[in-house]
DNA sequence: CTGAAAGCGCTTACAG
DNA sequence: CTGAAAGCGCTTACAG
């Protein structure tokens, strides 16, 4: 057995060989160029480059003998030179809010997807909701010359990126609308998603519903909020000041505000829940209250079904969102898009029981 | 109200402005440069690097006229081309499996927070559990110079990266060991997980154990079936032929493999599921069964805890799997690491219910 | 305090 | 078919 790092319960098992044969210092100055390749072949840089690259006019075996030479030296080619010449870095940056949420895992991988059939790579950072740094690495990218960037704004003033866009760098942003700059964007229908949503829990008889939703500043949060003032305006009902709260969505903020509207002479009968975050915490507090409470959520949640009730959401697609946005991205670095658009994709009221409770009293 | 497209139902609003002034061609061509921020305030361009940079040596008089060319011409550094000229490229690269697998969106996640702390950036891409993309990706990444990489092997072989490990590029393997070379890797403990999951469900009576498990080529799914094995062995139990089932994990799959196991005269009382996603399917198989069958999952899902019976689990922390790695890659290329080593992260079980379930014989 | 020259590792445009 | 020269946009090492 080995020994077990008390602190951490890590089990920690030293490797008997050495690393001595990693090679020390530059982290360049150790690898072969095709200068390296050139000399040991016997031949011209170009002829070189051409064997790398596949280009046409070698002689087979001028290419072995370049080939033997790449392979004894362990040769790749160094692509960040390769991008200085060229212009294109064949890279896109993707500006997400956190990627451990799992709204946005699905839609990193669709825009990943779309860049590889482009044959880009994608850098990707979190913002964690904070505007300065969503425009530090925004710039950051920039700065690496990405070719594209699909940002999905924390802030709302995008006008620090005007240098860029004008400068080439194409640019999507995804979920919320870009501040104060003319861009492409693509969303889901908030507004519309959440006015379903509501209607369907008036459809079921509730009057006194409660809103529970993101911070204010962000436009998904002031959409759906919208959405649902409208459907309790086309149903005739006056919303009172207790039923709407929006804040952070952390769990003990989203907890208090659940635990008031669901207090006093008239608690709410139901509860629309403005994004995922808030539907799990909602959740939680339903679960341990003594009558039922009827639950509508934003965005569809894993295992939705097999809670009892069933949750009832307005989902939208978060990898249809990744994929639209970066096909616009490539579409603007073809020279084929003349305008900014904004796109909107529609959202998908799906009932699994929690949405049908009827009223309590 | 704007057009609908009626395949797709998005909705499109054209937008009035135009992207005329956007230039065209070449990403570069357009940009201004050091030179050309140099010829603007009639100084050499090592100052403009002085003050781009911040270095010392530059009279407030002459930083205020290249400041000011700077911000007239909307100049930006060029991080490509400074790379180039020092060695390290500030970023590093991840090769995991899926983004879109709420495993690795915590994983990922903090493999940036450490990388941001050292100023390096994230290149993230998925293997898709494609040993020949694992290759080509973490080769792109090499040859785009990322001073290191962290790897989730889909394959069983990297020898791959002996060269570019030799030229200088950190390398830590995570979740998985890598296959016929010495590097650095961390791991969960999921033999030990594995075992303690399996003698919980024996604890509580069941001798007629399942285990559905990903395909046997994966390390995590042999550790796991070994970990089964141990706890079978040591509680006496002969395991038959028709408890285990390893294979892909799609839903198919897994619920075929469910269903099997719990037909039969003699079927099995309790599962033991291998990841995450044999779990959810598992959950989905065992809710349309008349009788109640225990279940122990590999892997923590959000809302476990609000299942009827609330889900049991063998918890690794992803997060942390991420963390300390990329810690150790960022030890690696400051110089301090010497010989590679194997962490282990213990894992965590979680009792809520569905573990505790008695034999429904 | 300031700047001209050389070079990072490639590709481009050209000549032989 | 092959290769020498120039250049991508910076930094390094040096001189003034």
């Amino acid at each position: 057995m080995h020994p077990v790092d008390d602190r951490t319960g890590r089990r920690i098992v030293p490797d008997t060989s050495r690393r001595a044969d990693r090679l020390p210092g530059s982290r360049y100055g150790t690898r072969p160029t095709m200068k390296d390749v050139a000399a040991r072949a016997g031949v011209g840089l170009k002829t070189v480059s051409r064997v790398v690259n596949g280009e046409p006019g070698v002689t087979p075996d001028t290419e072995r003998r370049v080939q033997e030479a790449i392979d004894a030296l362990g040769f790749r080619r160094n692509d960040s030179a390769r991008v200085l010449r060229k212009g294109r870095t064949a890279s896109i940056g993707l500006v997400l809010e956190d990627l451990a949420d799992p709204f946005y895992g699905p839609l990193s991988r669709a825009v990943e997807e779309v860049a590889r059939a482009h044959g880009a790579l994608l850098i990707n950072g979190s913002s964690a909701e904070d505007p300065d740094r969503e425009q530090e690495l925004a710039l950051a990218l920039c700065a690496r010359r990405v070719d594209g960037l699909v940002v999905i704004p924390a802030g709302d003033d995008h006008r620090y990126l005007e240098p860029e866009i004008r400068a080439g760098v194409a640019t999507v942003f995804v979920d919320r609308p870009a501040g104060k700059i003319d861009a492409d964007v693509v969303l889901s229908d908030s507004y519309g998603g959440a006015r379903d949503g509501v209607a369907h829990l008036i459809a079921h008889g509730h009057r006194r519903i409660g809103f529970i939703g993101d911070m204010p500043r962000i436009h998904t949060a002031a959409e759906r909020l919208r959405g649902y003032r409208a459907a309790m305006e086309d149903a005739g009902i006056v919303v009172e000041g207790a039923w709407t709260s929006l804040g952070v969505t952390d769990p003990e903020r989203v907890r208090r505000a659940a635990e008031e509207m669901l207090s006093g002479p008239e608690p709410v009968t139901a509860i629309f829940a403005g994004n995922n975050r808030v539907t799990v915490t909602v959740i939680r507090v339903l679960a341990e209250q003594a009558r039922p409470v009827a639950l509508v959520g934003f965005d569809d949640i894993e295992l939705a079904d097999l809670l009892h009730p069933g949750l009832t959401v307005v989902a939208q697609d978060s990898a249809l969102l990744g994929r639209t946005a970066a096909e616009r991205l490539f579409r603007q670095l073809d020279g084929t898009l003349l305008a900014p658009e904004r796109i909107e994709l529609p959202t998908r009221l799906i009932t699994r029981g929690s949405g049908e409770l009827p009223p309590a009293d």
